[in-house]
DNA sequence: TTCTTATATCGTAATATATGGATATAAGAT
DNA sequence: ATCTTATATCCATATATTACGATATAAGAA
């Protein structure tokens, strides 16, 4: 049987895809400047750079960044600018 | 050592609070409805009681919904409304 | 006080998510 | 082809979340 909160799904999906703190770093990071590859991230967040990819591939699934690649390097971009918009409600600031 | 997503935690901590499909679902019962007890909810959504209740105490612990007691029932309702622009933007719309 | 109704909390099992080392893949350089 | 650098994926473990029956608490009625 179909629950009447099925319709739910893929907002719920989206909102848990950013809802974590090395993610929302990554949004407004990008969103900050532009664009970046997984090395440079790795490094500005002090991760292992399996868990940083980890966390890019969680938002590319979602549409929520989009890849770009240059040579052996892949370049990451914001694709959604709505989930700077809900971070922005939620006090998180561009600085 | 403080990482520097650490800052994210908070608004981490609220999308967390809202990414699932029972909680949307109630959030947006509430907008609609103006308020409602648990027992209504619970038939609305065919959840068992302490589930309910449960997802509602998530919601009542982030500040996004609040409680108003009226004999033996406890009426809830909303008090944060940035989550219902948050869910807009998302698509979740008010019908 | 006892009974009933309403809600919260506890306890536990199931499921999902997060982390990070190890390994695989992919591109370019030599 | 081999080497190097960059990134993705695999795997295991740790941690967190979810679900819900059972039990506790709280308020009012009888």
């Amino acid at each position: 049987m179909e629950k009447s909160f099925d319709r739910y799904d893929e907002a719920a999906s989206i909102l848990k895809s950013i809802a974590h703190p090395v993610r929302i770093c990554i949004i407004m990071g990008l969103h900050r400047g532009g664009q970046c590859n997984v090395t440079d991230m790795k490094c500005g967040l002090d991760l292992p750079q399996s868990t940083v990819s980890t966390h890019l591939s969680i938002l590319r699934d979602l549409g929520i960044v989009e890849t770009l690649r240059k040579g052996t390097e892949i370049y990451y971009q914001l694709k959604d600018d709505r989930m700077v918009t809900i971070l922005n409600l939620l006090g998180v600031n561009e600085a």
